[in-house]
DNA sequence: CACCAATGGGGTAATTTGGGTT
DNA sequence: ATTGTCCAAATTACCCCATTGG
């Protein structure tokens, strides 16, 4: 999520244009600074008390969420034991689940996770496809993949490429925890 | 495609002067927010619904011009002569194509087409399950529902609910035609 | 180093506001 | 009760082109 915005950038965010955003930061009425080249820039949580102090709406691409991670099994048991684990803890989390291939394309469209844990076996479309797929879309490149698979298929290497991790089922919390450490999301 | 609007754009959508929106806006009718210097604006989504609510005709210019046809289609060969069909004529239209339920789940929700032509046989999910499942989605109610079935089904009445038309296959591009203006539709 | 889209400065044009009135 | 008109002052948008940023 980007730090500091432009002035068109903001301008787009207040609807109106880049000159405006110039008078408003000239008379003092938003908070900006100057590279050294004189171009301006303004702070994400400046622009938000802002907008804030304005009753301006705020565009959800300025509100930075909690990590969301979204759990694509055909199993609602298993989705639902992860979910309540996640939830439990007191990182706060987003979680969706998706239970087959068409609300696993609906859910990355809508909720763009950071996360995503793929069951390697998924009716309609198998796991390692899906994960291939989603690997293959430029908008979640920078999504972590995770997958479970079954105990017999862990030992085929690379079945799946860029895979971030995966868990052998049946795993133990503290499973989940380890593989969701090794994508960068420590939790508490 | 603007997000917001001025108080004389809006006048013009509604036939008024930018006073009388100034107006309404004081008199809480037409939701509002202004800018530090003071002048209003409306967003585009905000007018939308307010037109609506008072049954004023929506000009054509609030709403994203081309109709869009999502054509959810498992064999390639079926979904391209449909596109090839739609692009030539002089009705401009988006078309876009999805070949399984994942494409068809992300597809919905990125595009939210006008009209979805669904194939009875969708590998995976069954092309009158698809069509159940957009139908409980409250995001596509305004969307039309064409299937796509084979001539053997097709006495099968009431297979799918919400339903707004059927093509029976083979058909031809008068067929089409005429489902699509079924559907309000009419293709130059 | 060279490129190209984006930005700044400064002046001008166009729109909007508020309030009072018809 | 609702909408249209008038006004000066304030606000916002547009323009050109040298400079900056990535």
């Amino acid at each position: 999520m980007k730090p500091s915005f432009s002035t068109s950038e903001v301008a787009r965010f207040c609807h109106v244009t880049a000159d405006t955003i110039r008078k408003w930061a000239g008379g003092g009425r938003i908070r900006v600074f100057k590279t050294p080249g004189g171009h301006r820039r303004i702070r994400r949580e400046d622009l938000i008390r802002f907008l804030e102090e304005n009753s301006i709406p705020i565009h959800d691409d300025l509100i930075e969420s909690a990590a969301k991670i979204l759990i694509i099994d055909a199993d609602k048991a298993v989705s639902a034991m992860i979910r309540r684990f996640l939830e439990r803890c007191p990182t706060p989390f987003q979680v969706e689940t998706a239970h087959d291939a068409f609300e696993a394309g609906r859910a990355l469209a809508l909720f763009r996770p950071d996360v995503i844990i793929v069951d390697a076996r998924l009716p309609g479309l198998d796991g390692t496809d899906i994960c291939q797929r989603i690997r293959t879309l430029p908008e979640h490149a920078r999504a972590k993949l995770l997958s479970l698979v079954s105990a017999e298929t862990a030992n085929q290497p690379a079945a799946v490429r860029g895979l971030d991790g995966s868990l052998i089922t049946p795993f133990s919390p503290d499973d989940l925890r380890r593989a969701l450490a090794r994508v960068g999301l420590e939790i508490g």
